[in-house]
DNA sequence: TTGAAAGCGCTAACAT
DNA sequence: ATGTTAGCGCTTTCAA
């Protein structure tokens, strides 16, 4: 941080060295009007070699617009919402829209504090992140900007909402193990509170069905997103069902609790049981022995269509209704001997 | 998002309403100037009463500043840098700033363009996040506003930089085995090509000779910072020095496979063995059985620290420099019974 | 092809 | 106590 800090040049120091009017420095800038073309290429270089980078604000305020976006999350960020963030900063990084971050903690009247400021920054519009797929009310109504809720969905049926597949997460995880002819497939997953824990032992539950297969253990076990239930619904599992033979579990951490339990007591994963997590979380995922292969609920992506929806619906406006982002299987040895597969799935 | 939008209302359509100049009605906002009490409230009740919000944009504009400031991720975001940008944003909302976020996936010409982008947003300043030590090339030279390096250092002297205290951890950590009795105290820890390792490394050392003990097995083991690694550590150390009665580790999840090794191999944690890991990440501390105990290196206070001397450098203007905050021992099973304490360190 | 002027929404100095 | 005016930096008519 020297203090010879660079001066900051404006439209009409360009235009003075230019021996032109502000308004065609600007046509030069922008590439607009007619101009001689030595006119405009004079001014250019004279920018560049100033280094000058036009005022945003200023441009913003005639524009009506600023080319920024409000990412407000709602239960603070963690390990679930930072795929997505870099989605949604990605997607928006690309059309050159910049991204006010905003914490909202979980808290309303934060949240609606947040709004107001990034009303009042004149955003194009609001990403509202959640990692809950528990419908939550509106952060508003009839705001003048678009709101698109990722990962988060609004009582209101108007907003719009991009979520995970989780019910063609737990049918991708389950086709897998019918696919490599398990027969007494069982499920361990979280809390039965949570939708997505309903949702994911759903689409396991219809996959079965279809398959002519009963549920291993007579039904899910639900639990908390713990390792701990991991290794407890383990023993519980095969203790009701010791023929079991394959096991889905609704997190990765869960499947990590299992993968230990089952090793401990001496059942080879994936010669006697295999095994399928859910998050494709890296470390969870890396730290099983053998690796897990696991249902990615792909993130990222949901970040990254939130995004081009938001942006959608600033230029043009666009309807509201949820949006479901495809799940994907990544294929590990917990499931096939040491043959690393990707298998796309259908939202 | 229904298209009955909400009309935005400028300066001039409150004070038509109040039947006052924009002048006086700016004043009224503002609490400046002085008016007549009636007038005021008038003026307050009516922006109330609409929802006038004044256009950031256009006070950014003539104030010079924009009270924004840009967050630049260097190497992407991830576990390390979130607890820091929490601890950023949330010191900059209180005094109302808001913040531009910006991944720069490690990627310095994409950390240009977004340093240009920044700029010519008229940012007040920027942070550019980290989660190595390890110098890097600076941002920009002569910028035109202030940068602070958190959890990331520049290669040049003048920039303000603020870091974990990792070899102050390192001592925090085996000071409290040292009081706890522990005479032969290993250390395993990730790559030694990673200047965080060295310096834990170092902390530790410097104790060990200060309470006239040697490290067990004659030195630090530097591997991987995978629990793979902490196992197989175990094990080495283990087999060199089977005396050994503490193991300090260079992060939980070696911690974790440290902790998973000892309990195969017999050995109680923490009567037999006492275990502090490094990081105080919950989902590593939570697993290890029993419950880790670890150095907490306060990254959230970063952040924080990192974003207040942004705004004093903002106000006034101030010298670079590396600034360092203090860890935290969080005290738990795998070093004292069961008994939860937390211990502070200094910097 | 270029210049002059108006105005985006707001604040601050200066008049009244 | 209130109104008027200038101007922040830029783009966009419209006139020359």
């Amino acid at each position: 941080m020297t203090d010879a800090k660079q001066r900051r040049w404006t439209i009409t120091d360009i235009a003075q060295r230019a021996g032109v009017s502000v308004g065609t420095a600007s046509k030069a800038l922008n590439g607009r009007g007619s101009l001689r073309a030595e006119t405009r290429s004079r001014v250019l270089q004279i920018a560049d070699h100033l280094g000058f980078e036009p005022n945003a604000l200023a441009r913003s305020l005639l524009a009506g617009r600023s080319f920024t976006v409000g990412l407000l999350t709602t239960d603070s960020f963690g390990r679930f919402s930072i795929p997505m963030m870099l989605g949604a900063e990605d997607a928006l990084g690309q059309g050159s829209i910049s991204v006010f971050l905003c914490d909202g903690r979980g808290d309303a009247e934060r949240e609606r504090r947040y709004v107001r400021t990034l009303l009042s920054r004149r955003v194009d519009g609001i990403i509202v992140a959640g990692r809950r797929v528990d419908p939550r009310p509106p952060i508003g109504t009839d705001l003048p900007v678009p709101v698109v809720y990722a990962m988060a969905q609004s009582d209101d049926r108007q907003d719009l909402c991009v979520l995970p597949d989780d019910e063609g997460g737990g049918e991708l995880a389950v086709r897998h193990l019918v696919e490599l002819g398990r027969v007494n497939i069982g499920h361990i997953s979280g809390p039965e509170h949570f939708e997505c824990a309903r949702r994911r032992a759903r689409g396991a539950m219809t996959v079965l069905a279809r398959a002519g297969l009963s549920i291993s253990g007579r039904k899910p076990l639900f639990g908390h997103w713990t390792e701990a239930w991991g290794r407890e619904g383990a023993a519980l599992l095969l203790k009701k069902a010791p023929r079991t033979d394959a096991i889905f579990c609704g997190s990765d951490q869960i499947a990590r609790g299992v993968s230990d339990a089952l090793r401990e007591m001496g059942r080879r994963v994936p010669e006697d049981i295999s095994l399928v997590g859910f998050d494709n979380w890296d470390v969870m995922v890396d730290a099983c022995r053998p690796r897990l292969t696991t249902v990615d609920p792909n993130l990222t992506e949901v970040g990254r269509v939130a995004a081009r929806e938001l942006l959608a619906a600033i230029e043009r406006g666009t309807p509201g209704g949820v949006l479901t982002v495809a799940p994907r299987l990544a294929v590990s040895d917990s499931t096939v001997g040491s043959m690393p597969v990707e298998l796309s799935g259908t939202a």
